[in-house]
Parts: structure tokens; C-alpha cells; sequence
DNA sequence: CCCTGTCGGATTGTTCAACGAACCTCTACG
DNA sequence: CGTAGAGGTTCGTTGAACAATCCGACAGGG
């Protein structure tokens, strides 16, 4: 009706253009899940954080039903709880939480790779994602190189050419991104897991997948172990909630 | 101090198939939705089936808005397609599809059982599925032993202890059931099954995890295939689809 | 001082009505 | 026979409204 509506144009399709370009983007919901998940994934909504209908309706400049429709999406992901009466907040995972990640991820990631071929186009996202953290690194944002590892691992699942996992293993990883949250700076974490993801590649390429695969296994021990103990000393603090940025 | 913590959890369980009244999902839209799956799982609603907006909410007597909430649900589960601007239809299981599930169910039930302990309440899951599959066989009718069947699947998943990996797999049986629905009245295929889930259960309660991981193993390939079978047949005419009664 | 019960404001859960836009169907025309 | 329109139907999204519920402040008693 008034022209303050509209906005937000960006890449969204003009009335026509054309037949292709849709079937990605468009659905103000889903691009709202879309928005809020980055939020989250990325750091900038932390643990127990209320949201508001009203204020992030207005933020993300759609109506509240709509944002409704999001939270739902987002609530059936686990990376927001919701509250009888009380709205919903961004999820705060568990040691518990952590573990199960970890666990289910092993299940997927081992034979994945155990059963992979390097001619799979996992195997190019996997190479990929390593050069990306090689250069992460010197570029000295570990956000990148977590960005970076996440695509090594999505690689990896790749490899059993499973639309299903692929699904199910983006969820986790977007889970444990939120955990990762609770790095704060605290990330030269990663560092260490680079030249591990390298030379697992490697032996991958090679033709030992097996080797790899045990490779994979620690890598994932060691991971969840260091986790651990950050879910586990930031998991105290009890006071939480409510939007103040 | 800890008035309301979010936690992280209580996607209520499904697999208690009474409808009790505890603590009933005070919400409409997620109640919505499992009235939705309810009819979609037991094939009173056939895949490729649209679903209206408006006829759906006056059935189960909720606004158009609560109803879409409960949409976004079923399709993030994959039991509806959305189509833009032509709303939500019953999704239809292709070949790939049903591959695809058993490929993951394969990958999280051996596993689940391989390291399972009969002492585990998950065990006592699969028992009385069992007992409920044997009964429901002389009672005749063969949708019974299905749930029976699905309730014994759940069973050695919950061996594994993962809340995660019991909400993917609860998603697949969903899935599965949908594909079943395709078995019309013809359902004699669940008869051959329950012996072996029966003698499965005695080798797994015997100590013999691994014996018991190798039947399974074998169930699942020989279920895959009958089940490919029915979907491969009733998908024959041409790729096209679009419903046409 | 701390605990407890109550009250008002704020937020959620849900519905309704509306409107543009896209789709589907059926017709009329070349 | 095929195609272009017209019209109806449904979806996508919004704004407003109301009851129910929760949250925080406040007052009173131990």
C-alpha cells in the first residue's frame, strides 16, 4: 500500500525475469529463518537470549505472523526453545547437547568417509575447504577458519550422497556453531585442527580412506573433549536473556 | 533466581501412541500438525494430495495463520511439499527417496544395536513390540503390525541414548509410513517380517549384539528392496506426475 | 532483612479481515 | 489444433484486535 512496505528488493526477482531464479529464495519466512539462523550460527545472538515477536518483527521488517512461521522452523532445528506464554529464546546447549552432537556425527562422518571415493565432488568441497583455512589462518579471523572447518566436515558427509545427512549434518553443525559461541575470542582452538584436516585429506586422496577415517575419529575425540570443557566452564553463569546489545 | 531457564529439549516423544492428556501441547499449531501427520502416516491422506489452507483449517476448526505455522513444520519434516503460491501438497516418495532412508536408517540402527546393552529400557521397547507384533498378527490387521514394526525400530535406535538420533529417526519412520501408504490393502508384506524381528530379539538379548546387528542388517536390505519394489510399481506413469484420480 | 502475595503492564497465542499476486481453468479466437 | 485471455480461486503477507499468561514492581508480614 505505501511505499515503506516495499524494501528489501536486493536480489529478490522482479515481477518476472526469469523462470529459474526462483525456487531459492523466495518465502519471506524462510529468509527470515535464514537471517535469524546466521544471527545465531555467527554469534551475535548468544545462549538464552529472549527474542522479542515485536522487536525482531520490526528488525527484520516482516509482520509478526510471519516471523511466527520462522521461529518455527528455527524452533524445530533446536537452536531456539520456546516457552508457553513466554516466547522464544536462542537455544543454550548442554554438556548433554554437546555429546549427543558429537556422537551423531561420528556415526554420520566415519563411514562417510570410510566408504568415500576421491572422485567425489565431496572430495572437491573438502580440498576446498582446507585451502580456505590455510589462508584463514594467516588471515587471522578464526571465525573463517571455523567457517572453513565446517565446510571440510559438510564435505566429508558429502561423500555418501545422501540428501538426508547432508540435512541432518548441517542442523549439527548449526548447533554446534551455537556452542561455539561461547568461544568468545578464545579461538586459535581451531588452529591446531587445520593441519590435521590437511594431511586426513591427504590420506583420503591417496587412497587410504581407512587410515583416514581413524584419522576422523580421533580428530572427533579430541574436538569433543576441547568442547567439552568450554560448554562446561561457561555453563555456570545462570543470568542470561533479554535483548541489550 | 531460575524462574524460567531455557533448556534445550522436550520435543515431546511420539512414540507413545496414546493421546493422553499430560500436559497436552498446549499449542495449537504443533497439535495441528500432528493431527496432520497422523493422517498423513496412516494414508488417509495420499501422497501428491493438496492440501488447502482454508478447507484444512475449518477441519481442524484453526485460523489460516495457526494453520500455516503447523505447515512450516510438515515440510521441514518432509512430509509436505511447498509449491510457491500454490501451497502445500502430500510429498511423494520417489525411488531415491526410499533409498535414501534406508541408507540412514542402515547407518544408525546396526550401530545402535551392534553396541547395544540388553539391559538398556530401549530393549524393553523392542520386547514388547515384538509381543504387540505377534498379537496384532492374529488380530488381522496388518496396519497394526506396521506401527508394531515401527515401535520395534525405535526401540534398538533408543538403545543408542540420543535424543538426536530419535527425532531423525522418528522423522524416517514418518517417511516411511508415507511410502507405505502406497501398500494399500496389501500388506501381507509385514507378515515374513515379525519372526525375524523375533529372532533377532532373542539372539540381541542372548548377548549376541553382533549376530543380531548381521540379521538386521539383512532385514533392512531385503525390506529395502520389497519396499522399492511397491514404490518402483506404483510410480510407473511416466516422470510427470501432478495427482489424477 | 527476607519472604510472600498481589497488581498492573507487557508479551504471547490466536483469530479475523483484507489485498495484491500468482496460479488454474475454461473459453474464445486465430 | 493450438494459443492467448479473462476470471475465479488460492496463496503470501500484512495489520489490527482480544484473551490468556507471564514478568516485574510493590506492599505487607515474619
Amino acid at each position: 500500500m505505501f511505499p515503506g512496505r516495499f524494501r528489501a528488493n536486493t536480489q529478490h526477482s522482479t515481477i518476472n525475469g526469469g523462470p529459474y531464479d526462483r525456487a531459492v529464495t523466495t518465502d519471506r519466512a524462510e529468509r527470515s529463518a535464514d537471517a535469524i539462523r546466521e544471527l545465531i550460527v555467527t554469534g551475535r545472538l548468544t545462549p538464552g537470549q529472549r527474542l522479542s515477536e515485536q522487536a525482531v518483527s520490526e528488525t527484520l521488517d516482516v509482520s509478526r505472523n510471519t516471523l511466527r512461521e520462522a521461529f518455527r522452523i528455527l524452533v524445530h532445528e533446536g537452536l531456539l526453545v520456546r516457552r508457553p506464554n513466554a516466547g522464544v529464546a536462542v537455544a543454550r546447549p548442554t554438556l548433554a547437547d554437546v555429546v549427543d552432537i558429537y556422537r551423531v556425527r561420528r556415526l554420520i562422518e566415519v563411514p562417510a568417509l570410510a566408504a568415500g571415493d576421491p572422485a567425489h565432488p565431496g572430495a572437491r568441497t573438502m580440498r576446498d575447504a582446507v585451502d580456505a583455512a590455510l589462508a584463514a589462518r594467516l588471515g587471522g579471523d578464526w571465525r573463517d577458519i571455523a567457517a572453513a572447518n565446517m565446510r571440510f566436515h559438510s564435505g566429508i558427509v558429502a561423500l555418501a550422497s545422501s540428501p538426508r545427512l547432508d540435512r541432518v549434518h548441517a542442523n549439527l553443525s548449526a548447533e554446534l556453531r551455537l556452542s561455539f559461541g561461547l568461544l568468545g575470542e578464545n579461538g586459535a582452538f581451531f588452529d591446531g585442527f587445520v593441519d590435521r584436516n590437511a594431511g586426513l585429506l591427504r590420506r583420503f586422496l591417496s587412497g587410504d580412506a581407512d587410515g583416514a577415517a581413524a584419522d576422523l575419529n580421533r580428530y572427533l575425540t579430541d574436538s569433543e573433549r576441547m568442547l567439552q570443557d568450554i560448554v562446561d566452564g561457561a555453563g555456570a553463569p545462570g543470568a542470561a536473556d533479554t535483548v541489550s546489545p
